[in-house]
DNA sequence: AATATATTTGACACTATCTGACAAATCAAA
DNA sequence: TTTGATTTGTCAGATAGTGTCAAATATATT
């Protein structure tokens, strides 16, 4: 699952930007943006929010994203995975 | 955060039985017990599947309190955690 | 209180995973 | 072919996970 990547590729190509280009906003290196993009790598919380204001979008929209993979990440495959996260949004409802 | 760690907690000690019992049956220190009971470590996902033979309750039950936790730990108190959340939940039911 | 047992704590080591850098390979256009 | 963009593989350092051990504390029993 690679919903942040998958949005940061649109967000950059529609905007005609180069892998190049936002590595040297984050000040990065170029292949790391290319894992980033088809969700080899993770991205760090600070770059995200970095990467939200590179594109003009809410940081609201790319965080949830990010958690959102953060999330399938650690749950994997696991066959209890739809109860356990079911349970964690319960409780963090109240 | 300490679903899982507070059953076994409840399950050990209405069964009357040592944390050495439990250290002893999956062969581990006794510290290591003490500290997954109170949230201070995380179980393996093997253990957690042993335990719920140990104590004769559902593995369904122990790993749904298990991804619960681990869940919860990578979100942890992120501003939009619920919002990651469910993005999560609904991409994982289709 | 004194002893014995149970539990907790902190320090440490080992391992695995994460994060990023770099060089080389591949791909796409001109 | 040449140039620029992207991808791939590998490696090193940092960080987090997992477990051990010894000492401290708490709880029981006599």
């Amino acid at each position: 699952m690679n919903s942040l990547g998958e949005k940061l590729r649109n967000l950059r190509e529609s905007n005609n930007i180069l892998l190049r280009q936002v590595a040297a906003y984050l000040e990065m290196d170029t292949a790391l943006i290319s894992k980033i993009e088809r969700g080899e790598r993770r991205l760090a919380r600070e770059h995200v929010i970095r990467l939200s204001k590179f594109y003009k979008v809410s940081d609201e929209e790319l965080l949830t994203l990010w958690l959102c993979d953060r999330v399938l990440d650690t749950v994997d495959n696991d066959r209890y995975a739809l109860q356990g996260l079911n349970k964690a949004v319960n409780l963090l409802k109240h």
